[in-house]
DNA sequence: AACAGTGCCAACCGCTATTCC
DNA sequence: CGGAATAGCGGTTGGCACTGT
């Protein structure tokens, strides 16, 4: 017998939702803020499952919310990071500002997908489809994909993600933050290319178990305004405003996304949460930090 | 005008992860 | 420490709007 269900079915409403019924959600929200799912909707008077006022809320009534076409520069950003986390839209969703999962997911399976086959890009492996039957006759393969500008990709993942294969450039020898399309290219982990020397792991990785790959996850995109609102609450940190985050723990971060399993991305986001112990302020903490109701706590 | 086909997106479902007791 | 409760995630679906015939 599996679980019993997160409400009594026989008493809730289903489908689309009311404006009366927005209303209610709305405002016991703005007076009571965001808690207990499950007791929100008879204390607010709704009829409905509290997962779906969860989902109604974060998808669709939020305050934040950006609404309306998705911009080219977002295109981008949510490719390039598909390539790199995958189908974690979560986790996209974090880097993009009042965009929810819900609507990135939707996004990619109507347009991006279309977009990128049109390119004659594999939407799954970003990478060429040529390049992919190349490979699977044997060959080396560098795909022309979209370049991820790693300018300090060193340590091929080991892993058999596709997801994971493409995101290896040329290392540069600067450390210029300009896009170089000319250097970067995708490749598999079969790639003859030697890897650059391994740089010393910095010293919250190895405080955290790092395996020592040290990835430098330089997306080359606009650094995110900080969303008060992640449906996950991880990993959106306010990245432009910490230092220390982006010499040591950046890179950590970065290598362990590429490697972990999902959970492990959620346990490094969480652990290495230094708000408090940098001693940063009301506007300078991560979205783990600051809840959207103007209530402060660390995490 | 009527119908069929297609695209889009809000919402649901089932599962896993996390928290609580 | 273990089980239950809750939160969160990603895949899927239902239904509406639009377009073509």
């Amino acid at each position: 017998m599996g679980r019993s269900p997160c409400c009594e079915k026989a008493h809730t409403n289903k489908g689309a939702w009311t404006k009366e019924e927005d209303q209610r959600l709305i405002n016991y929200i703005r007076s009571h803020g965001e808690g207990c799912w499950r007791s929100l909707p008879k204390a607010a008077g709704l009829l409905r499952c509290g997962k779906s006022c969860r989902l109604r809320w974060i998808n669709y009534l939020r305050p934040d919310l950006k609404r309306g076409n998705f911009t080219d520069e977002e295109d981008d950003i949510i490719i390039k990071l598909h390539s790199l986390l995958g189908n974690k839209w979560s986790l996209i969703a974090g880097r993009l500002p009042g965009r929810t999962d819900n609507e990135i997911k939707n996004y990619w399976n109507t347009h991006i997908k279309r977009k990128l086959i049109s390119r004659g890009i594999d939407p799954h492996t970003h990478r060429s489809v040529n390049a992919a039957a190349t490979a699977a006759a044997g060959t080396t393969n560098i795909a022309a994909t979209t370049c991820l500008d790693f300018r300090h990709s060193v340590t091929p993942p080991s892993t058999n993600d596709p997801d994971t294969k493409n995101i290896l450039c040329t290392p540069t020898t600067d450390n210029s933050s300009s896009i170089d399309n000319t250097k970067c290219s995708s490749s598999t982990t079969e790639e003859s290319q030697p890897p650059a020397p391994l740089p010393p792991p910095p010293p919250a990785a190895a405080a955290e178990g790092s395996t020592g790959l040290a990835l430098d996850l330089e997306l080359s995109i606009g650094l995110p305004s900080q969303s008060k609102y992640t449906r996950s609450g991880s990993f959106n940190f306010s990245w432009a405003e910490s230092k220390s985050f982006n010499d040591f723990l950046r890179p950590a971060a970065a290598a362990i996304v590429a490697e972990a399993p999902p959970t492990a991305v959620k346990l490094v986001a969480r652990a290495m949460c230094l708000c408090r112990q940098m001693g940063l302020q009301k506007g300078q903490l991560c979205s783990n930090c600051q809840s959207y109701n103007g209530v402060y706590r660390y995490c």
